[in-house]
DNA sequence: ATTCATGATTACTC
DNA sequence: GAGTAATCATGAAT
């Protein structure tokens, strides 16, 4: 009503923006009218009075009314006029807030959206978020399986955001033609300037953001719970497969005097690993996974070596009838090949190193090893082992074979080198140092070993470096 | 439910 | 940056 009164007061003569209503509109004296400002005043009076109560009356009356003013001589002046007044005081009242500063947290959503990859280029965000989200963990960024998940994950996220940010924003634009369309149509009857139109637009514009806002702030904590899911899945423990274990221990336990592994071994184990491990869970071992386990390996070895005695021996068995097999095959070999080297009266059957089972070999081989030490104390009997040093520098000690094969031994080394070519490398040593575990319970003086898998070596042949 | 085994993480050292 | 030691957290066995 304040305006109103306004309006009353400013059509009352009273002058606007320097100029008075009769001289703004440039109105000409209606025809028959006595053209004074009395009558004017008295005129536009009659109008407004009409306009104001056309409220109070019925709806046909108001009809009645709306189409007789629509019609009258005055109308179009005093339109203008009002829509100008109409602008004026608006534009005071509301100018100031028509540019709204950034909202800061409608930013960080914004901001957050796109370094997540929800908004912003289709490709790539997706994939760069998984990775920085790895990153974040510390862990290693190569873990596919989960990286896909979460990509797939997130894209679904994604999906769900712009089917109803499109949702949104059509709602938005229908409401706002509707809304123009009726202003428009109010336009007719009543002053509403372009202006006003626009900031009504602007305000449904700002209501719809209000909403949109909501959804960002859905989707982005959508996001978090999803990448915290994420990361604690990475913490999540699984236990290796039975296979990938054993590739490590084999590989752990043949090399007790030294069990840290290159970089080239480590990718070489977990390569090994993973296909072994992907048969079954379809997981991959990957190579910090690796060193991981090596560091538990040799931490927990070392605390208590009691206890991974016997499971040392069994590896050492493994080894051994590899190792065996190995050696059988190679004066198979030189037997065949080589008429310069006659059957010596020694031969290596499979069958005598053939156990039937872990246990056999684990109870052969606990009946053998005896001691406490950091490594396998190993009856001192040098005859009764087979000791030779591996073909890629490794210290080398196979099985017991139960007589006394040291002759055949010297043989068989005599054969191999000759054989095989690596007379060099077998050359000068024999037995392993005793001790894989320094004064101080330290590795860090044995010999390093160069990788899981030498050139010559078979898939399954691992070296042992158990000692006495 | 409890215990043990084990993969992962963290703080620290070299 | 790799390794160690301690610790956390979970899977599996009991």
């Amino acid at each position: 009503m304040d305006e109103q009164a306004r309006i009353m007061q400013a059509l009352g003569g009273v002058s606007l923006a320097g100029h008075s209503v009769q001289g703004s509109m440039g109105l000409q004296p209606p025809h028959g009218h006595d053209g004074t400002d009395d009558g004017r005043k008295q005129d536009i009076g009659d109008i407004l009075h009409q306009i104001m109560t056309i409220t109070d009356q019925s709806l046909d009356e108001a009809q009645a009314k709306k189409h007789g003013l629509n019609c009258h001589r005055m109308k179009p002046a005093l339109f203008s006029v009002l829509c100008e007044i109409k602008e004026k005081t608006g534009l005071s009242i509301r100018g100031s807030q028509e540019e709204d500063p950034p909202d800061p947290q409608l930013m960080r959503l914004d901001n957050m959206l796109l370094a997540e990859g929800v908004s912003g280029p289709e490709k790539g965000g997706g994939s760069a978020a998984a990775a920085a989200a790895a990153a974040a963990s510390g862990a290693a960024s190569d873990n596919s399986i989960e990286h896909s998940d979460y990509r797939s994950k997130l894209t679904q996220i994604r999906q769900i955001y712009h089917t109803e940010l499109e949702k949104y924003e059509q709602a938005c634009n229908e409401f706002t033609t509707h809304v123009m369309n009726l202003l428009r149509e109010q336009s007719r009857t009543r002053p509403i300037s372009p202006k006003e139109i626009e900031r009504m637009v602007g305000i449904i514009h700002r209501k719809f953001s209000s909403i949109q806002m909501q959804l960002k702030q859905s989707t982005c904590e959508a996001v978090m719970i999803l990448r915290s899911r994420f990361l604690d899945a990475r913490r999540k423990r699984r236990n290796f497969s039975k296979q990938a274990t054993e590739i490590l221990n084999e590989y752990f336990y043949s090399h007790l005097s030294n069990p840290y592994p290159s970089e080239e071994a480590k990718e070489e184990l977990a390569k090994k690993c993973s296909i072994t491990v992907s048969q079954g869970v379809g997981s991959t071992i990957t190579v910090s996974q690796v060193s991981n386990w090596f560091g538990n390996k040799r931490i927990r070895y070392k605390k208590n070596i009691g206890k991974f005695q016997e499971e040392a021996n069994l590896y050492a068995a493994k080894t051994a009838v590899t190792a065996a097999h190995a050696v059988a095959a190679a004066v198979q070999n030189s037997q065949t090949n080589s008429p310069t080297t006659p059957n010596s009266g020694f031969q290596m059957k499979d069958e005598e190193f053939q156990l039937d089972s872990a246990e056999s070999k684990n109870t052969l081989l606990t009946n053998m090893f005896t001691g406490s030490s950091g490594s396998f104390n190993l009856p001192n009997s040098g005859d009764m082992f087979l000791s030779m040093q591996s073909l890629n520098g490794d210290s080398y000690q196979g099985a017991q074979v139960g007589v006394n094969v040291q002759s055949q031994v010297d043989t068989l080394r005599h054969v191999i080198s000759q054989t095989a070519g690596y007379s060099e490398a077998l050359g000068g040593n024999t037995m392993y140092s005793p001790n894989c575990l320094n004064a101080n319970g330290g590795w860090h003086d044995a010999m390093t070993p160069s990788s899981v898998i030498s050139p010559t070596e078979g898939p399954g042949s691992v070296h042992s470096d158990t000692s006495n």
